[in-house]
DNA sequence: CTTCATGCAAAACATTTGCAGCTGG
DNA sequence: CCAGCTGCAAATGTTTTGCATGAAG
């Protein structure tokens, strides 16, 4: 018989999800597992459209407003990290529910989150040069991704 | 006789950006001249909402549309930063129209650019690890600044 | 069964746009 | 003079909200 624990990093971290979920007595409805399972499995940070069509291939009554509905109450959770943009194109990434950095392609706008050392260093300047006490941070570099380079050069 | 060239670094910025203003050959209307000075003066990350106030008090027909057009003009010529975030709570610097880190404090709204060094450190790892080429970056670290430390902790 | 979630539509809100009239250079 | 700017109001587009209905636990 198979074993019905999670075995892949994406069934670990729906898993996760779920257990905050109940942990805080909140339904588990067939769009909200639609939507979690898309945030615990997409590499590309989706957007709230994106989330919004998938989910709907499923479930086609599902209103956009359950969508942010949701979202609001992973945020809540902390089990979902929002990158809000001033022009409303936020995408959200359900992998790494925690402050890091992301590269952006302003043509493609694909964003990459890699493994990044140096951020202690920088957030404890900012510390020592201005006094205040942070509790999480922002940080976006925006340019061209390798694939964007390349057809750019044609 | 008084010296007529700027002597204070406000003058000084102010008379920059008249000069690009001149160098491309827009108008300087009352009301973008009441702008231009308030951002070339203040220190302290204005909202459109404050600087249209602002106007207001020395030409109280101005609209916030044209706080808004004279904005994006200062932005295509790269002479204002704008601080963009999600709620719209946008804002600005006409300091230094260039990206640099910020410190934000979450209760008062207080806004500090400290100079700091290792962020070409930060930039370098992100491209090696993203194969990204970055044109600009955003900095954003959030928090207390040190009088709402104080103020809390009464 | 009771409470919470859904889906629809309306509201909210900052920003942008269209246009007639005005004005800087 | 006249191209570009202003001010007003309407439009835009995303996110939020109110409420009646429906379903999870």
């Amino acid at each position: 018989m198979k074993n019905h624990h999670p075995v892949t990093p994406k069934e670990e971290r729906l898993a996760q999800i779920l257990a905050k979920i109940k942990g805080r007595d909140f339904r588990l409805t067939p769009q909200r597992l639609a939507i979690l399972n898309i945030l615990a499995a997409s590499e590309d940070h989706p957007s709230v459209d994106d989330i919004y069509k998938e989910v709907r291939n499923r479930f086609p009554t599902t209103s956009i407003a359950t969508v942010y509905k949701t979202i609001a109450l992973l945020k809540e959770l902390n089990e979902v990290l929002e990158l809000g943009f001033p022009d409303g194109s936020n995408r959200y990434d359900g992998h790494r529910p925690y402050p890091h950095p992301h590269a952006i392609c302003t043509r493609c706008r694909k964003i990459m989150d890699p493994e990044i050392s140096s951020v202690d260093e920088l957030s404890e300047e900012m510390k020592k040069k201005t006094g205040y006490s942070f509790s999480f941070h922002r940080l976006d570099f925006f340019g061209l991704c390798p694939e964007c380079q390349k057809n750019s050069r044609k």
